[in-house]
DNA sequence: CATGAATGAGCGTTCATTCAT
DNA sequence: TATGAATGAACGCTCATTCAT
């Protein structure tokens, strides 16, 4: 069963009714409530479209985790792009960046969900750690900039990239678990201050 | 049917021998592929006791949630219990935390994937609001701690708790996913100079 | 396990609650949904205490028919003791019967459903059995005052003992499955009519 | 998965074999008795095609009562049909329509457990209506007959409805719970006659 | 290309009952 | 006499999947 059925016009469109029903169902009930069954009836075209489709269940997500996780990493691409001017970078970078993320919290559930179910599910692991990877990409890109532009880290660069990927995770946990609250912003400014003081552009510049 | 057991000797034990094969379950198998079966089978017990001692698959959960997230913080509280010297609490304080954390990586990722189900399934969301609440307290505890050392901070307090909580977070799964890298522990350093930096000895004192 | 713990009077006492929990359950969820576990939540007493009383769920079920059923046909001869008057005893009779018989209607569903379970349940038979010989004794003694007074019947003895009964028993399935309906109390006032003219007192008397 | 079969050939045959099955559960076991397993094992299909075929076990007894009250209306229909003579009807229909009745003891049984169930159980109730609604037709249309052809009825005719259908029921009861006992006959007997003097051709007729 | 039919395995839960004081 | 502890069996149902067209 290949991955998708490529073909056809309406193939493509019931696929992707398909995956966005899956994507409600995996924010609403998460990875062990959704089954074929619920996407199915959830998409109004059946569980057996979904077999048809994608294969089996673990096909489904896997497919799923790549458009759902390519989503998220691409609306925040799309947010930090075009970002010129050095100070921009950190400061306004990780504003637009949040909120990019923030932007769809069902997206962010469904992703969440099933980055966990990855841990202990083989099948789902390497999907889950293309999409990882592609936002270690992004974090890396965005240092990179700061750093053509002449700027220097004040820390080793392995030790920061892992730092920031750890913090914007938290810090969804935390967004996901508790809403968006005036603390959760407050940690997050700080968090923006704290990467702002973590390269700075040398005297001699 | 609530939580039957903590009556006999026996009960007891047997009740504890269930609750470390279902962690040890969760930690394999995810909570999706952790079903009654598979606890009675690993605790060769047999189905039927895990249902007489937790009513049923979510009352066992609930229960897990608590001894195993109540054994994190434990050790969490015990790593950090003790320092006196001012500095330690966070140079040294963190250190320990972190190792008592990285202890078990079963508990942590059965802690994780229970967590995670927690957003979407709303019988789990008591037990687990509860262990986190305990995590902030401790970190809470942590910053007192300092604080009545006399140290001052250099940002709003609430944004801190909510700083140090995602950023622990954030190295949990960072470290439950892909291991204990050299990358990760520079991180956790750079982590615990930025939490040095946080708070100072005002000038006078 | 004797039939019931016939010894102290707090036994006596618990073995009556649980019946009338009982009687209230078989009317409220049937005879397949009667299980000992609800009889023991509804009596407060526990499931452990209904198998203690009763030996089983068959010796509970043997129970309530012999005292639901009992109920009932004490109910019926109450109604239709002290009657004198010859004509009475039909006219009034079957008035009084009927509003014996109506007067709890959990009573009358809870042994419907007895009797009908008794048809395929060995167990239950002899119970059923034993309430319907009373309710055919009780008719039977209603004939023989008429005929002790003088009257004489229109059709052979056992036709008239079938014909009441089965009349009476589907006139209570009527009113079980529809409840007090203006027709059913005109097919009643009816049935009286045709009780009446049954029999006669002879011309020469 | 509302009843699903009627669709293929096969589907057709299987799901009537199943109810036979289930019909002849339900005059040996009763409702309680009549499992989902049993049925299964009793038709050799297998549990899983009884839940296939009629998507739950109420749903299986829904399609039952149906089916099984549905042959014996068509059965006291067939009865009944085409006695053109006024005098048969009450005569010689009755007869029949007794014939009819108690030629199947099983379905008898069967339809009998079920009603039953019907009073506390409320997802069987629109199929029991179903059919009782269709043998008060049948009783209708008998009389409606007799009242086209001439007769009149001595009482109110609603009551007469009540009566017949109280007086069958009463007497299936005693045939379901005795048998066929000479008693039961004069009975029958004696409420033909009775039917017959409930209405009369008028003199000038 | 797409879908109805069918199924075996396993789910979580509840059953009536027995054991051991 | 009374009751907690414990259990095997079966319950109705849903799972992901394959077959056959």
């Amino acid at each position: 069963m290949r991955t998708v059925a490529e073909r056809s016009r309406k193939g493509e469109q019931r696929a992707e009714t398909i995956v966005d029903a899956a994507l409600r169902c995996l924010a609403r009930d998460g990875y062990a409530g959704t089954s074929l069954q619920r996407v199915g009836d959830e998409s109004a075209l059946g569980k057996r479209a979904v077999v048809y489709y994608f294969g089996s269940r673990d096909g489904l997500f896997d497919h799923v985790v790549r458009v759902v996780g390519g989503r998220l990493v691409d609306q925040i691409e799309q947010s930090v792009l075009g970002l010129e001017e050095p100070a921009d970078i950190v400061a306004r970078g990780f504003e637009r960046m949040w909120e990019a993320i923030t932007s769809d919290r069902a997206l962010l559930v469904a992703w969440f969900g099933l980055r966990t179910e990855a841990i202990t599910n083989d099948g789902l692991r390497p999907a889950a750690n293309y999409i990882t990877d592609r936002m270690r990409a992004v974090i890396a890109m965005l240092i990179d900039n700061a750093l053509a532009r002449g700027r220097v880290l004040h820390m080793r660069r392995p030790a920061l990239d892992v730092l920031i990927l750890a913090g914007i995770q938290g810090l969804i946990l935390e967004y996901v678990e508790r809403g968006s609250t005036p603390d959760l912003h407050d940690g997050i400014a700080e968090f923006r201050v704290f990467l702002e003081g973590v390269s700075s552009v040398p005297p001699g510049a």
